[in-house]
DNA sequence: ATGCAAATGCAAGGCAGTTGCATTTGGCGA
DNA sequence: TCGCCAAATGCAACTGCCTTGCATTTGCAT
């Protein structure tokens, strides 16, 4: 195999096969901003690479995840599935429901948490899902839907 | 229409009409002391009360949720939609990954981060979504599953 | 080069949720 | 109380996301 071979290091490093495939997808992450739906990056694969099918796609994606290569989510408004390359940096998105624009942060408010609930009911945290959403600068001009938003 | 009319009042000032379905997904909702699927709700109301179609029971959720007085999210594992009465208190809920016991907490610690957020790029908050998950108490003789789970 | 397990393509299938349409029902006004 | 009509419901087909079974191809160790 040619050059496609950026990742077989890390991919044999998790006991699984470098294949042209897995490192278009590799890529494909490293290249993506934001987390992806699987029909995402399927379709941009066809454009810019070669042939792929939407079932390697999303068996590729799922066996990243396993290996905690790649992180899987759920979006908000319809909760389709997304990936993102785990960076292993610990961040969350929050999105503008005027815009749908999404903007990472970097700051997390678990950490005290952790420690509240080891005490209270010694429960060990090991991961969390954290999702906001708002309204961004440029959007604060819209109102506000009708209801409260503060119960979720 | 019969005693079947707890909720009409509540009902009727959300606009909607009511009826034997959704007086019964309502009290259902009420004795549920977590979210539930559309399909678990849906073989509850066959069991105890009348024949229902399952559309009618999504219908009905979804109708609920646009007034506010359900509210919808995702379960972690399997994305599944959850449906639990909103009682405009503030409490999210942590999942054993172990027994998959889930647990109530009233903390949130979404508080300061709104301010953070509000100065630091001027975008509000209105609303959040937060899956915390872990080890009981009773699960933390398991191991810890291999891979880094704090990255989420 | 050879062999074999892993990866992939292809097509069918599964399942949560949606939709169109005919029928029924709640609530209101006569 | 009756009749009306929009809203609600049942039913069945359908959509879309994702999964799976199986035949074929490919990575890679020997
Ligand atoms: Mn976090
Ligand atoms: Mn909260
Ligand atoms: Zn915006
Ligand atoms: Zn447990």
């Amino acid at each position: 195999m040619d050059e496609n071979s950026k990742y077989k290091e890390l991919l044999n490093r998790e006991g699984i096969k470098s294949t042209r495939h897995r490192n278009a997808i590799l890529e494909l992450l490293e290249e993506s901003e934001f987390p992806q739906t699987a029909e995402q990056l399927f379709i941009t694969l066809r454009e810019k690479t070669a042939s792929i099918d939407l079932s390697t796609v999303y068996r590729t994606l799922d066996t990243f995840a396993s290996k905690n290569l790649v992180i899987k989510s759920n979006r908000v408004d319809d909760g389709k599935a997304l990936y993102e390359l785990n960076h292993n940096e610990h961040k969350h998105h929050i999105l503008c429901v005027g815009c749908h624009k999404l903007i990472s942060i970097e700051d997390c408010p678990i950490g005290e948490l952790k420690q509240t609930l080891k005490n209270k009911i010694d429960f060990d945290i090991t991961g969390h899902k954290l999702e906001i959403y708002g309204y961004c600068h440029d959007c604060k001009k819209y109102k506000l839907p009708p209801g409260n938003h503060d119960n979720l």
